[in-house]
RNA sequence: GUGGGCGUAGCUCAGCUUGGUUAGAGCAUCUGACUGUGGCUCAGAGGGUCGGGGGUUCGAAUCCCCUCGCUCACCCCA
């Protein structure tokens, strides 16, 4: 009986593989460019951080986490999110500790147990960044910094939205959900069942509703940020200069509203064609009390996260057909019983000693070598056969050409003079 | 959790409406023409529990019921 994956699962297979692991360089150099460091933290955590960091109201943690009891029955949970695990690892390593801004940069799976469609998987993996320790509107705009020059990189089309959604403070929040509350209170007749209920649970997210009486309804409200308090509307004013000085193109979408519960002030999202429905390649903020929610001080913060599956959709959809994989440089074919028993080491030299991308198939006749040489895409074919051992000299074939030439077999490692092979 | 579409060869699919020889095509694979040389062409070959189970029928890929899976969309997110 053959067992197959679970839903919203993947493989990865090499020829994907190959635009995978461009994604996640470009990462990491970028980050090393910015002066943020790797973290790897564990996939499994205490239920507590989502429930705390990530916010007991957000779908996330009411419908989405992996949560199971492990032997010793304590509630675990497979990492729904990247940031409340930064945070965590933050206060735990105490490289806060010197009161000096930290900066973090992740590749990471990440699990949420939802129905599956295009562009979204119940295991994906982000890329994101935390950035500890600073409140400055040049923070926030040195992170997005961060997010699109990767995005630049990758060649993605991308527009990046932004909207203030107000702090936790002095009732800025609050004076918000009721301005919104307020805004909706004569229409609620006329919106449907889903925003009747969001209007008393979570009456922002009445903002994101897609359903087009609700829209049309939502048109005319003037946005969060114009009842956030005046702090959040300062702070929000100077990252919108920053961006301009920086030439950074955003649209201000006072409607933006984020799923997950920690984001203070500034939000920000990304969005791509070519992701099937979802628009949505990377997200983020600030969230000045999540540190603090989840037992330290008050350290302000502003990060992101990405979906490499979409990064790649992205990529793939701006350039169909690009191939992302390498292929070998040449191809060692046989032929007779002495030259079958060369094969290995020839391969060996070529690979090891001149650090030659070689291949090899066995089993198969010269004709068949020679196709599969062919279908492999390498530049050389490398001929091998009893009679060239006799005279002591190899053949080496232009697969694209076709033209042949003859090489001693004491001057291999000349390869590079004698037939202008560039390795 | 809700709704639509789809499960036939390794892959992409036709056949199903109106049940009827050994279930087809293209691509891929293998072999040969070319006995030591790939691509192009031609000839041939292998490959199928028709997703699974039950039912109707002389007879089911085709009709009915159940079930599993995939997929797209909603919600929400990356």
């Amino acid at each position: 009986m053959k067992i197959n994956i679970l839903k919203g699962m993947y493989d990865v297979l090499p020829d994907d593989a190959a635009a995978w692991q461009l994604v996640e360089k470009t990462v990491r150099d970028v980050c090393n460019l910015y002066g943020f460091g790797e973290i790897r933290t564990p996939v499994l955590e205490k239920t507590e951080l989502f429930e705390r960091g990530v916010g007991k109201q957000t779908d996330i943690v009411k419908k989405e986490m992996y949560t199971f009891n492990d032997k010793g029955d304590r509630s675990v949970t497979l990492r729904p999110e990247g940031t409340a695990s930064v945070v965590r690892a933050y206060l735990e390593s105490g490289l806060g500790a010197q009161g000096e801004p930290v900066k973090f940069f992740y590749i990471a799976p990440m699990f949420r147990y939802e129905r599956p469609q295009a562009g979204r998987f119940r295991q994906h993996v982000q890329f994101g960044a935390e950035y500890f320790g600073i409140k400055d509107p040049a923070a926030d705009v040195e992170t997005i910094l961060l997010l699109l020059s990767i995005y630049d990189r990758l060649d993605i089309k991308y527009e990046l939205n932004i909207n203030n959604v107000g702090c936790g403070k002095a009732g800025c929040r609050d004076s918000i959900r009721d301005g919104v509350k307020k805004y909706f209170e004569r229409n609620l007749p006329k919106m449907c069942d889903d925003c009747r209920l969001r209007y008393e649970s979570n009456p922002l997210r009445i903002l994101d509703c897609k359903k087009e009486s609700c829209m049309e309804i939502t048109e005319g409200f003037s946005g969060t940020g114009e009842i956030s308090c005046p702090d959040c509307k300062q702070y929000y004013g100077e990252i919108k200069k920053l961006l301009d000085e920086n030439a950074i193109k955003y649209s201000e979408n006072p409607k933006l509203v984020r799923g997950l519960d920690y984001y203070t002030t500034f939000v920000f999202e990304v969005s791509a064609s070519g992701l099937g429905a979802q628009n949505s390649v990377g997200g983020g903020g600030r969230y000045d009390s999540m540190v603090k929610d989840l037992g330290g001080s008050d350290v302000p913060a502003v990060g992101f996260g990405s979906g490499i599956e979409r990064v790649i959709l992205a990529m793939k959809s701006r350039n169909p057909g690009k191939q992302y994989g390498t292929k070998p440089k040449i191809f060692v074919v046989f032929q007779g019983e002495k030259a079958y028993k060369e094969m290995l080491p020839v391969l060996s030299y070529l690979r090891n000693g001149l650090n030659i991308n070689a291949c090899a198939v066995f089993g198969k006749s010269l004709k068949a070598q020679m196709r599969a040489a062919n279908k492999s895409g390498a530049a050389y074919a490398f001929i091998i056969g009893d009679r060239e051992i006799e005279e002591g000299r190899y053949k080496l074939k232009n697969m694209e050409t076709g033209e042949e030439k003859e090489i001693r077999s004491g001057e291999i490692e000349n390869l590079n003079k004698i037939f202008g092979v560039s390795i």
